[in-house]
DNA sequence: CAGTTACATACCTGTACGAGTATATACGTA
DNA sequence: TACGTATATACTCGTACAGGTATGTAACTG
């Protein structure tokens, strides 16, 4: 499989980022929340580690996975040429952000 | 074929798009940019067109094509479940700037 | 040790889909 | 009218790839 966008294509992946995101999970654990048979859940995850879409830490028998944002960045990137059909304004300014200074360090809102 | 994310998968479609990104172009002047066959360009914004990525005009034997945000929308929308794995602290900012007439006019940079 | 759990991989099979080629359709022009 | 241009579509073919089933491997448990 070619580029990031290829990996994205497949429903069942897209389901196990989704998963991920919210927090890591062993492959049994996704096997369950997916409902998908075990088999499948390992492939799509060798896919998806293979094009660094996520990683792999040993806990005894378990590995559990979790996201890595590289490809994800990648693919928001691409999306960058098109914003400004969708977000004239506030895109501009969201952009400008993270390129600009650190967060300010104040934890009272301004009011 | 099933969701944005499939389209977009095929290189070639997201060079039209790319393409389109910049300016509305018609058939042959895609199949020039891009030095890909005619028929190969039609099918593509074909499958573009059913999609709902582009949408064409009609200008008496040419066909003007130009993009149609919305499935590009559908993609921004599901990256954002994992933007905070790389922008951790533009959420803050944004919030922030929510409520925040003006935009922050600071200059310091960390080069 | 044997048995079980957790995960990976090998193999087969069907099918979706892109490339290439040829042809059809529509419009414009002489 | 006939011919060229612009675009769409039909058809065949090859292949990548996902699903399913079975099996392999590693670690834990009794």
């Amino acid at each position: 499989m070619e580029s990031a966008f290829g990996i994205i294509a497949e429903p069942n992946r897209r389901a196990i980022l989704s998963l991920l995101a919210s927090s890591e999970q062993s492959v049994s654990e996704i096997e369950y929340h997916l409902r998908m048979p075990q088999p499948s859940v390992s492939k799509h995850l060798r896919v998806l580690r293979e094009a660094g879409f996520v990683e792999a830490r040993v806990d005894a028998q378990r590995r559990v996975y979790r996201i890595r944002p590289e490809p994800l960045m990648e693919i928001d990137a691409w999306l960058e040429s098109f914003r400004h059909f969708w977000s004239a304004h506030v895109d501009a300014l969201e952009r400008h952000l993270d390129r600009t200074d650190p967060p300010p360090r104040k934890k009272g809102k301004k009011q």
